[in-house]
Order: structure tokens, then sequence, then C-alpha cells
DNA sequence: TATATTTCCTATCGATTAAATAGAGTATAC
DNA sequence: GTATACTCTATTTAATCGATAGGAAATATA
């Protein structure tokens, strides 16, 4: 399950790709705007930025913005530096391989063959569904809701 | 990441699928021959026990079994057990639904659509991987890197 | 029935992580 | 030079993880 930190960082960056090519937005914007605790959200984006994928301005008329446009930004970008590798074991991660200290002979292991085709399969989607993309699926799901009264 | 408990309790069952129809298991010898500490083991063939997957006898000539065949036990049901759903977000969780609670409103939640492709991507793994498959899949490994001398 | 065996249950502990906040520091626009 | 807004370090509280202890309950067998 996606702990607090990542969920309020996606609700971010979708913001944040929402007012791309608008200038800076503050902190304070999208925490109000997105109903998040500010001090948390400032740790989160602070992460985010370090990790490049955020640019910032300090000072009047500064803020936050995405560091790339919305459609090169992948939501499997966000969620690794947020909550770490998406690989459900390290032994099979690409981005963070480490052997699992439980396992004596990795060969052996049996679960690893599994886990390492988890871990495509659930990079497959988030490794190529672009900010842009939640989007445009957001729009569609909300609109399959919506009615529509043409005058 | 899978916790080590969830790891545990996965080389504990494929374990018991090797041992399967050949009587109850101890613990005990399940933890020594797999190195895990034995009392945490304890608790978590306990957890398996109560949630059906397992079969136990107390006394002389008890132990652990696996109440189904190998084939009929879905590694997806052994990690829901001791992990908790394979969802990623508890709101597209078949088996645990629950609205999340940082979300104001699920229609226009944006990741959900998403987070659902990743459950249904993981579940069409897990769920239908049994623990049998998972030992034919083993041996294949193995067998890759063991060269055959054939006299 | 007595006893050894083995799982079952409850409680606890230390360490780590999650979630959140406080407050001072630093850069920037005007 | 002052208000603004991000940056950094530290701290707090609660929850979870990993592990262990010790006794209760059930069972086989002598």
């Amino acid at each position: 399950m996606l702990s607090k930190k990542t969920k309020y960082g996606i609700q971010a960056v979708l913001y944040l790709a929402e007012k791309f090519n608008k200038g800076p937005v503050l902190i304070s914007e999208i925490a109000k705007t997105q109903s998040l605790p500010k001090k948390f959200l400032e740790a989160i984006l602070l992460e985010l930025n370090k990790k490049g994928l955020l640019h910032s301005r300090k000072g009047k008329g500064g803020g936050y913005s995405l560091k790339r446009p919305p459609n090169e930004i992948m939501l499997g970008e966000v969620i690794r530096v947020l909550e770490g590798p998406l690989a459900p074991v390290s032994c099979v991660s690409q981005t963070a391989y480490r052997p699992c200290d439980e396992c004596k002979d990795e060969l052996s292991c049996g679960i690893k063959v599994v886990m390492k085709e988890v871990r495509d399969a659930i990079s497959k989607i988030l490794d190529h569904k672009s900010l842009a993309d939640v989007f445009v699926q957001r729009k569609h799901e909300m609109d399959k809701f919506t009615v529509n009264y043409v005058i």
C-alpha cells in the first residue's frame, strides 16, 4: 500500500501539471487547494526537487513548478522517489538492486522469477504513464459519469 | 517491498508444498531447514492456519501441512494473508475495498484508474501462480545453470 | 492416568518508520 | 532592507516490524 507521503506527492505533482507554464505555484496554494498538511507537503516537495523532478524559486514570486512538461514525467519516477523501488523484493529491482538478506541462494530462490514478473508488470504501467496521461484518463473517467445536456 | 514476515511465510509454504502428502511437518523442522526464527515462524504459520491455508495437528506426530494441494494454493492468497491487499491503494482493492481517506472525490481522483491497472496486473500474476508453479519455475531456473554431464 | 510432545495464545520488547510540526536559516524580488 | 517563500535540522507521537518469552491447550502413547 502506498504511503500518505506518496499519495500527497502524486496529488501535488498533478496539481503542478495542471498549472504547468502558468508560473511558479506556492506550497501553501497546493496545500490549501488539495487539503494537504502544509509542513509535510513542504518536505515532500523538497524531496522531489532534490531528485530533479521539480524546479523551485525562493522569495517573492517564487514557488514550485514541474521541471519537465507533464507528458515527460512518469508516475513511476514520482513513486520511486517517495516510496522506493517498484519491485516487491529488492533482488529484482532494476533501479535499486540488492540481494535479499533472507536468501541463501538467489538461484534456487523460487519466488524471484515470479517477483521479477510482477516488477516488470508494474513498471510497464507506471513507467509509461505520464502525468499528462493521468489527466486525460481522469477526464474520460469523469465524462463517463457526466450527463451532457446539449441545448 | 514485501516484509520479512511474508517472505518467511512463502518460504515455509513452499517447503510444505515439497513435503505435501508426506505427513505433518514440525515448525522446528521448517525453521531449521529454512533458517527462519522459530518463534516468529510460529506466529506466521498460525496466521496462515487461521485463514484456512494450512492444516495443523497438536501433540506427538503433529505438525503442519497444506490444506489443499500445491497446485490449488496461489501465491496471491499467501501474500494477502501476510502482507495485506495486493492493491497499491485501498480504493481499488477487490478483496478489501475501502475509500482512501485522503480522497475527497473518488471520481476525479486521477490516480485511481492507473492504480486499478496496477492491481489487476499484479493479481493476474500472483492469483494464477500456484505453489506448484513456483516449483516448476525454480526447477527450470536451476537447470539453466546446471551443466548436465551424461556418461 | 501420567507424561512428553507440539501447536496455540497473549504479552512484551526494541528498533525502525510514518506522519506531522516547529523554528530558524537562506535566497530573492521589489 | 524588508517581506516573501523555499530550505534545513530537529523533534514528537503513534504505529508497525521483527523477534522472543512463557504458559495454555490438545494429542499420542505408554
